[in-house]
DNA sequence: CTGAAAGCGCTTACAG
DNA sequence: CTGAAAGCGCTTACAG
């Protein structure tokens, strides 16, 4: 039943022998690589009409195992729930496209995904690698995997964390810059105790010292956030790290923790956005207000920001512009650029809304 | 500078070698085709063994271009900035990979982006494709290029529309019973004047018409909102419906010609829940409340609409329903299925919370 | 229980 | 200006 008109498709045999010429000449003509007149420009119309007519498309997997060239380029993001990650795969999908290539996104959710992601570039799926989940910092089963892809010589660039390898550019945010400039912020604001909310087992004070020598992203963000404390006069206080799980949900969840620290502090920086909606959710349903009782400030700065209520104060990463230079180093690791370029490191900005007080409340 | 450790990928004749055998039995083994002793155990050990050592992984253009099977799906959806696709993304992931197969998301902003993912599909990147577009009721080209690809005989399934083509099963939403809920309700607290809000080109009353014939998704909403309203006893206003641009910004948008019709709308039934959330925005910046002044509920039910201020009464969709039944209905089609489902309805359901002023208001 | 051979649909030197 | 031939790395009848 499923047959129906099911035509077989046209290879280029069939255009070859429907304009009368060799498939040799299909495929040179097809290519564009006919323009200097290696081709007479009679013979290419009528090969361009009968492939028309015979809605002929060169199959993909007999060009890619051909030309060992597959033009498409593998991007793992940690979750598409986070805007962010949606921003940076779409304008990474954009900058790929000006250049002939595909883009396959992979929401890798768990480090095991992300492995199992990876393992499958090895079957030659890809041009290359692109990771953005932000598990590339440590020595951990992700690292190894993205090692050995780069060991067969499949370029890899990553995202967010900084470079595990000397062959794999890095390219990330300022995150010590827009966190310090957060919590300064704050401080400049009169706060004095100021908690930190970050991704991670829950718990806080015994993971301080796990985080200060952490070379990841979150990390950086507890570095900055202790020296703007300092810097500022403030003594940190190892309960107002608070750590908790992913999203939205966990940021509500890392509202009774942060309510239990005794006496309370009055702002939060907390790790992303989606989690910051979640803590102004759970202070709102505690009883507390933002910015008056409790100030909070995200990180991410995707449009969703804007349209919180409150607005949310955050630092802006700029997700398109991390995504065209990462696409960009891509193609010259693929074009054997010997020039590498060192890690980048793109600006951020804070942008100061309603939620942490700094503008009338809400 | 880039070959570095580049020592060429081993292949199937590697392994033969390796082992000792032919690159049939290998095959054979590797697939797990050997089960029924078609190959002695140890034979079967000294080939995986030698697979193992040398690192390979079957090319797949190569797996592709002899078996006919890509063991990809494609799944077309308008937008990964709306959560409810971005879940439908993930379950249809989920599902698909229970039976093996990859599922490649492809956003289609534009109609325009719709068209050129379904031409790429004619050089056989995927043995189906999944549409969840939203574009695919009437005579436009994605539809076209729908049905070029199902001439072909790529399984196709539609996951928002009606079903375009008698060969295309569709699967959606019961959005006429869900829409009906909210109004009704809306209704039922003794709002007499309710606005529609929907995407689509702004100005409004003249637009009516189109919509109420209209077999898109959108129109159901439309319809069943008036069927609420006249079986409720209210005359309809044609000047209630009010359409605007896509997501947070075009419901923002939506909110100045909403107070410009007087006597102000008490209350407004939006068509997405990130739309809604412009609008609430919006009406906030507007001076005025939600639900006090006006009453707003969305549509979609992602996790998102529990965490705003005021939480979002919303038309809950099950995204990860639907994503399995479509997933199940293209591998019915792939095994060649006589009996195919007919349209499928799966139920929506009306969240109550705090938008609607049902309950206490923020 | 195992292997030799054909062929999927292209591209790419190479020859003329 | 054009074509014959090889070969990318697999799987799949088929033969024994």
């Amino acid at each position: 039943m499923r047959q129906r008109g099911a035509r077989e498709r046209a290879t280029i045999a069939d255009v070859a022998r429907e304009a009368g010429v060799s498939k040799t000449t299909v495929s040179i003509v097809l290519n564009g690589l006919a323009a200097n007149g290696r081709v007479r420009a009679e013979t290419r119309t009528r090969i361009q009409t009968a492939a028309e007519q015979l809605g002929y498309t060169p199959s993909h997997a007999a060009q890619v195992l051909r030309s060992r060239r597959t033009m498409v380029l593998a991007l793992l993001v940690q979750s598409l729930a986070n805007p962010l990650l949606v921003d940076l795969a779409v304008a990474a999908r954009a900058a790929a496209e000006r250049r002939g290539y595909e883009v396959d996104v992979v929401d890798a959710r768990t480090e095991e995904a992300e492995v199992a992601a990876l393992r499958k570039l090895h079957a030659g799926r890809a041009d290359g690698v692109i990771v953005a989940t932000g598990r590339h910092f440590a020595r951990g089963a992700a690292v190894r995997e993205l090692r050995a892809l780069v060991e067969r010589g499949l370029p890899a660039v990553v995202l967010i964390d900084r470079s595990p390898d000397p062959a794999v550019p890095a390219i990330r945010a300022d995150i010590d810059g827009g966190s310090y400039a957060a919590v300064r912020h704050l401080l400049d604001l009169g706060h004095r105790r100021i908690a930190l909310l970050v991704l991670g087992a829950p718990g806080h004070g015994a993971s301080s010292a796990d985080l200060e020598a952490e070379p990841s992203s979150l990390a950086d963000r507890f570095r900055a956030y202790r020296r703007a404390l300092s810097e500022g006069g403030v003594t940190y206080d190892p309960r107002w790290l608070i750590r908790g799980p992913f999203g939205l949900v966990g940021g509500r969840e890392m509202v009774a923790p942060l309510l239990a620290v005794d006496p309370r502090p009055t702002a939060a920086f907390v790790y992303s956005d989606p989690a910051a909606i979640g803590v102004i959710r759970g202070l709102d349903e505690a009883g507390l207000r933002v910015p008056e009782d409790i100030a909070v400030v995200g990180f991410g700065g995707t449009e969703v920001a804007a349209f919180t209520r409150p607005s949310l104060t955050t630092v802006a990463v700029p997700a398109a512009e991390m995504a065209d230079i990462g696409i960009g180093t891509f193609f010259a690791l693929l074009e054997g650029e010997v020039e590498l370029p060192a890690d980048r490191l793109v600006e951020t900005r804070l942008i100061v809304r309603e939620s942490c007080g700094a503008q009338r409340g809400c």
